[in-house]
DNA sequence: AAATAGCACGAACGGTCGTTCTTTTAATTT
DNA sequence: AAATTAAAAGAACGACCGTTCGTGCTATTT
C-alpha cells in the first residue's frame, strides 16, 4: 500500500545517491579494526555505522543483536589470525623449524599491524573472560588451539631427537608463549620493534638450553638465517587496511 | 529559609538513619575493586554509589569530575602495588636476591588476589595507553618504576660479581618481566596457581644462565627452597577485601 | 509489467550515563 | 544558642545507548 502522504514522501531526496550497498564482510571489517581501538564492549553502533557511513539500524539487515554483531567479530579476527600465523606454522617441517615459523609468523603479524593495537585475541580474552557468551568460547578455542601448536612444536622436536627428551613440555611452553606475549604487550604500548627482536631472542635462548648437539657456549646469535630468513622484508600494509582499502571504503 | 511545604519535608523519613559517613579512601578502595573487575571505564558511577550505598550526587562531594575519580583511583592502586611488590624488593639484599624477593612479591600479590583480576596495572595500562590524561601518565611512571627495579637487580648483580658482565641488561629484563606479565594474564584466565610456579621456574631458568659460579648441568630444579622459601604460607585474605571489611562496608 | 525480496534510511522508544542544582541533615565553630 | 560548614540525598537535565518500526529504494524474479 504505498502512501503518498507518508512524512517519508514528503522529505524525498534526489534519490540519485550511490546507495552504497555494504556487505556483512565490509561491515565485519571495519569492526574489527574499531573494536581492537577501543575494546570490544566499547565500540557503540553508532560509531560502527559512522565509520563506514551507513545508520544504525542498516546495520541490523545483517545483525539481529548486538551480541551477534560482537561473536562475527571474534570469528573475523579469529580467522585473520589463522591465517596469519597458525596456518604458516602448519606447513612448515615439524619440530624446532615449525617453532621458529610460528615465532617469526607471530612477530611479524605484529610488526605489520594487522591489528592496530597487537593481537586482537589476547586484547579481547581478558575482556571476554568476565563475560560468557559465544564471543567468549571462541576465544577461548582459539587459545587452546594456540597452546596445543606450541606444544605440537616440542614434541615433534623430542620425536625428531632435536630437543632433550629430559624437560618439563609445559615449562618451555610457558617460556615461549610468555616471550610472543609480552612481545605484544610491551611492543603496543611502545611502538618500538626493539620488543621484537628481544622475543625472537628469548624464544632462541630457550631453544638452544632444550636443544640437543648445540654448542651451548657460543652459539647465541646466528644460526637462523637460511631457514625462517625469507620472511625478513620490507612489511607490506596492515591486512585489514588493505582489505578495506580493496572495497573503497574510507574509514576515516 | 526553611520552607515546611518542599517536597524533601514531605517525604522525610524517621531521621535516624546512622548516615554512614563515607569518606575518599572508602571510597576509593571500592572503586578500585570495581575497576579491577570491570575495567576502568566501565565503572559507572551509579554502580559505584550503588556498592558503598550511596547516591551518586553524594560522590561529587569527594570528586569534581569523572576524570578526576579515575586518576584517584590509579594512583590509589599504585600505591598499593607499590606497598606489595616494590617497598619489599627495595628492602632486600641487592642483585639475585632482590630479583627474587621481588618476583617473589609479585607472584604471592598475584596469589592472594589483591586485585581480584591480576595486576590493575597491567590490567589498565593497555586500556589507558589511548587514552590520555593524568591517569595514564600516572601508570606510564609505574611501569617505568616497574622496568627500572628489574634493572637494578641485574646491575646489582653485576657489581657483586654473581652475574656475568657479559650480557645484555635489557635482554634479561625482559625475558623476567615476560616470565612474570605473562604469570599474570594465565593466573588470570585459568585461576590455577601452577601459572605461578611456571613463572618462578622460568624466572630461575634465566637467573641459571646469567649467574656465575653456578654449575650448569643439573641445577634446574632446587636451589632456592630457603632463600626463597619461607614466602609459601598460607595466603591472607586479599588486601582490598581485608581494608574495606575493616572499615565495615559490605560490598555485595 | 508486476510482484518480490534485500538493503538501507529516518524517527522514535525506553534506559542509562555523567553532571548539576536544590535541599536536608549532622557536625563544628562562633 | 546561633551560625557555618561539609556530607549526602534526590530530582532533573541532555546526551547517547541498543533496539524497533515503518518506509523507500533497487535489483531480481515471476
Amino acid at each position: 500500500m504505498p502512501n503518498p502522504l507518508s512524512k517519508a514522501n514528503l522529505q524525498k531526496k534526489n534519490a540519485t545517491q550511490p546507495k552504497a550497498q555494504f556487505g556483512r564482510a565490509a561491515i565485519l571489517l571495519a569492526a574489527v579494526k574499531l573494536a581492537a581501538l577501543k575494546g570490544l564492549a566499547n565500540i557503540s553502533l553508532g560509531d560502527l555505522a559512522a565509520e563506514i557511513g551507513m545508520s544504525k539500524s542498516g546495520l541490523y539487515a545483517h545483525f539481529e543483536t548486538r551480541e551477534e554483531l560482537e561473536a562475527a567479530i571474534v570469528e573475523t579476527a579469529i580467522t585473520i589470525l589463522d591465517q596469519e600465523v597458525l596456518q604458516p606454522a602448519f606447513k612448515a617441517r615439524p619440530g624446532i623449524e615449525r617453532l621458529r615459523v610460528v615465532t617469526n609468523a607471530f612477530l611479524s603479524y605484529l610488526e605489520r599491524k594487522v591489528f592496530p593495537r597487537g593481537c586482537f585475541i589476547a586484547a579481547v580474552s581478558l575482556e571476554l573472560e568476565s563475560r560468557p557468551g559465544a564471543a567468549c568460547d571462541l576465544v577461548a578455542g582459539a587459545l587452546d588451539q594456540w597452546v596445543a601448536l606450541l606444544r605440537q612444536c616440542i614434541v615433534e622436536g623430542q620425536d625428531l631427537g632435536e630437543i632433550t627428551p629430559n624437560i618439563e613440555v609445559t615449562q618451555v611452553v610457558f617460556e615461549i608463549q610468555a616471550m610472543l606475549f609480552t612481545s605484544n604487550f610491551l611492543f603496543v604500548m611502545s611502538d618500538n620493534v626493539v620488543q621484537l627482536t628481544q622475543a625472537r631472542a628469548g624464544v632462541e635462548n630457550v631453544v638452544t638450553r632444550i636443544a640437543i648437539g648445540s654448542d651451548p657456549k657460543k652459539n647465541r646469535s646466528k644460526k637462523n638465517e637460511r631457514r625462517s630468513g625469507p620472511r625478513r622484508k620490507a612489511a607490506p600494509p596492515a591486512l585489514i587496511d588493505a582489505v578495506v582499502a580493496s572495497r573503497g571504503i574510507t574509514p576515516d
